[in-house]
RNA sequence: GGAGAGAUGGCAGAGCGGUCGAAUGCGGCGGUCUUGAAAACCGUUGGCUGUUAAAGGCCCGGGGGUUCGAAUCCCUCUCUCUCCGCCA
């Protein structure tokens, strides 16, 4: 969330981020600073009645300590009108108040400079692209295949006891799940960030907090009963470990990972692309988050990127690395650099992993601050994240790219020792 | 799920309806002393809003009410603890 005395006085600085991300009502920023001058105008004149209000109060106190009934009477005979004109005020303001948060929830963050123009994914910019995209033997079979053909993921099976996106990994397919989740957890732990093991579940709080309400809600799973929401990322509930709480400079950067399972309704995505592996409603994740000091920050995207970079390139894969435009970019973040892996036998890029620089449009809901210790100022922190990794299409991407002409899939020495194989076949 | 007790500043812990944004202790920060440190002593030490700076306003789990005036009284919700029940 943005914050309203920053737009006020950034206004076309403002205006600009938000065309450049393709939003389309900037209308709404004259609004939000137009309310926030009637809004500092009733809070003061609020703020007057109040200070009056308690200035008799205190009044009355003392004649009456003082014995002094009849003056202290015609002292409270004054308190009803501008209690009277207290309310209107108070009434007024929170009108005001809700109104202005509505409009500034519902803008989404600025772009960093860096941000390239753009609407659509092709207007995404390559940064780099690592490792040979892999010849594969003409008789070589998109991982559904592979899947059901050495039996280690079945999707029909997760139908049947639940529904469609819900894979049921057997045998050597689970055991492949958790090798992957603990050499992902491993390589963030050598990276120095914590183990943090989440609730899987949240409340409404914790889903505002990293901005999945209210513009997300049709894509989480929704408890009713409880009002919990199933989280869609780690991300969730680890960012918000810090909601409300004032950090110490010294002890930043926070650097926290998480594995957890993430559920995404995902509504409204059918289609040719959702094959296989390619979209799930129930799949495994290791996210990375970092809290870290506004000068600092993009230096920790950089070193994220490595990090993600690293694995890919333990794991065998051929990787690129996109800015996303501002168009493609999601909701909350800044700046974000999207992984794809190369799918051989799809013969298409998918993304395995998103990495963000949310500067302090989470901080500012979740109201994570942090005080210096030079000057002992207490402002926002930047909050940072990315997925490192998401299994699924890293698994697709496995099983297609180091299939054999034979026929059978070997998996990266790097796994290996997580495995205690080294072949599905 | 049933019965009872409670929720106060970083922590612990006071708080007759007015002088309480809140005693006291610990912790933190600054200083005196010391070669340095400890101890001792002195000072300082919440957040939000607002302003050039102030003043002012709001915050004692959340919401509502009574009152001229609420941390203190009432209602309600949430959470925590104890006992009982159920249970991995």
């Amino acid at each position: 969330m943005l914050q309203a005395n920053y737009i006020a006085q950034n206004r076309d600085a403002v205006v600009a981020g938000l065309q450049k991300k393709h939003f389309k009502e900037t209308d709404k920023v004259d609004q939000i600073i137009a309310i926030d001058e009637k809004r500092r105008k009733v809070k003061y004149d609020l703020d007057e009645v109040l200070a009056q209000q308690n200035s008799i109060a205190k009044e009355v106190g003392q004649l009456f300590a003082q014995g002094k009934r009849d003056e202290a009477d015609v002292l409270k005979a004054k308190a009803p009108v501008l209690k009277e004109q207290g309310r209107v005020l108070q009434e007024q303001l929170e009108g005001l108040e809700k109104e202005q948060h509505e409009l500034l929830i519902s803008l989404p963050n600025l772009p960093h400079s860096s941000v390239p123009e753009g609407r659509t994914p092709e207007d995404n910019e390559v940064v780099k692209e690592v490792g040979e995209i892999p010849t594969l033997a003409d008789t070589a079979k998109p991982h559904w295949e592979l899947m059901e053909q050495y039996g280690i993921i079945d999707l029909a099976l997760g139908t049947k006891i639940t529904g469609a996106g819900f894979p049921v990994y057997i045998g050597k397919g689970a055991r492949l799940q958790r090798a992957l989740v603990n050499f992902f957890l491993d390589n963030a732990i050598t990276a120095g960030y914590k183990e943090i093991n989440p609730p899987l579940v949240v409340n409404t709080d914790s889903a505002t907090g990293t901005g999945q309400l209210p513009d997300k809600e049709g894509q989480m799973y929704h408890a009713t009963i409880d009002d919990f929401y199933l989280i869609p990322t780690a991300e969730v509930p680890v960012t918000n470990i810090h909601r409300d709480d004032i950090l110490a400079e010294a002890d930043l950067p926070i650097k926290y990972c998480a594995y957890s399972p993430c559920f995404r309704r995902e509504a409204g995505s059918y289609g040719k692309d959702v094959r296989g592996l390619n979209r799930l409603h129930q799949f495994e994740k290791v996210e990375i988050v970092q809290f870290q000091t506004p000068d600092k920050s993009y230096e920790t995207l950089e070193g994220m990127v490595k990090h993600v970079e690293g694995l890919l390139q333990q794991l065998e894969l051929p990787y690129r690395i996109l800015r996303l435009c501002g168009g493609d970019m999601s909701f909350a973040s800044a700046l974000t650099y999207d992984f794809e892996v190369y799918s051989a036998a799809q013969k298409r890029w998918l993304e395995v992993s998103s990495v963000s620089n949310f500067e302090t449009f989470q901080s500012n809901r979740l109201k994570t601050r942090y005080k210096g210790h030079e000057d002992k100022k207490t402002q926002l922190v930047h909050t940072l994240n990315g997925s490192a990794l998401a299994l699924p299409r890293i698994v697709a991407a496995l099983l297609e790219n180091h299939q054999t002409a034979a026929g059978t899939v070997r998996l990266p020495k790097a796994l290996h020792s997580y495995l205690g194989f080294e072949e599905i076949g």
